[in-house]
DNA sequence: CACATATTTCAAAAAGTTTTGAAACTTCCG
DNA sequence: CGGAAGTTTCAAAACTTTTTGAAATATGTG
């Protein structure tokens, strides 16, 4: 496989500054590192991001890359882009520890606000482009609704009301994604749990 | 006005035309089938169920599998596959057309049961799995509790409460879920439109 | 029944995505 | 400055998913 080598380095005796002790999983971590990945695929983002962040959170301390290469046995390329992916995403963030030179990193614990924020950058960009594309097509449409051809002017005033329901829709999408975002700068949970108890 | 053959789009900048008077899709279809296609495709589906479907639903009646290749650009196997898919979700439907032995295809119309449909059926089993997981990960971290060493005690610790908090937001995710289902079995537009209303 | 046409299936090809590993780069330290 | 350790980059390889096309199958009609 591949050669690992680190014993040798780690002679430092830094008092508090460690490396993991226990470089491979507990069954709990394994466990829940994989289902996180295979949710937050299902969701459209790699298994690995998952994984790692969900090492990270489960960790007492930031981790270096190295940990995670060893955690998660990946490549030291894969653990660098994951964690520039994470990164971009504010969902892991890089911790200075004083007296030692290598990054460390450490997840977003605050789970809502992390959430909140991946659906308000990726989930309303798409929904909003969606929009978009209703509307001109609404408007491409205009003026076939005006046609001499009876046929053509059904077939536009079809199209016309079926566009302006899955623009309806796009529009409530919206909306629900905008509130979400919004409460959960406050403290969305319960709120949310709140909304859930109503639907009487 | 004219109508667009999608195939034209394509890189080669070769308009291969082909199709019978009628048969192609106008801009406005052709660019709601191909915005819908890539929004389903970002939430985890094929660009061409979204496609396909999308030409249904802008359809005034239903279409064959022929009409749906040329329309589409697409091997008659990839329509069948489709086709077949799209009914197995439940968001196409094949129409008995009197006098045609061939197959007619429609599209559920009805915008809001269908994402029900989908929502309870592939979202609502991957996030049983999620709290299923999160659930053994936090019995098998039990014991680890009672650690002699603190350490480990305190790591597990540290991990039962983490993972708990990853079960209760995938109970409030499995919640909404349920609830979006529930009442989308009514007529949830107007539900949602309230709740969103709510939060002020 | 034989025919023509419609539909499904499926192995192989194409397209797309993720991972790797080695080289280039950066930073810190003596 | 020179070197050691850590990090990033990126082209190629491995892997995954999607699409194709042709053969197999099914179905209604004369």
């Amino acid at each position: 496989m591949d050669p690992v080598d680190f014993a040798a380095r780690d002679a430092s005796g830094k008092p508090e500054r460690v490396s993991r002790e226990g470089k491979e999983l507990w069954p709990s971590e394994a466990a829940v590192s994989d289902r996180v990945g295979r949710l937050i695929e299902f969701w459209g983002f790699k298994r690995n991001m998952g994984r790692v962040w969900s090492v990270l959170y489960l960790s007492p301390d930031p981790l270096s890359a190295e940990d995670l290469r060893e955690a998660l046995q990946l490549s030291s390329g894969a653990v660098s882009m994951t964690l520039s992916e994470l990164g971009r995403w504010g969902v892991v963030r890089k911790v200075w520890v004083q007296g030692d030179r290598r990054d460390y990193f450490s997840a977003e614990i605050q789970l809502w606000k992390m959430i909140s924020r991946v659906f308000n950058e990726r989930e309303k960009a798409e929904v909003e482009n969606a929009i978009e594309a209703f509307e001109e097509a609404l408007v491409s449409l205009e003026p076939l609704k005006a046609s001499p051809d009876p046929k053509v002017r059904a077939r536009a005033e079809l199209q016309f009301e079926r566009i302006t329901n899955l623009l309806e829709l796009a529009r409530l999408g919206k909306r629900l994604l905008d509130a979400l975002v919004t409460t959960a700068k406050i403290d969305a949970e319960p709120l949310v749990r709140f909304l859930l108890q109503r639907p009487k």
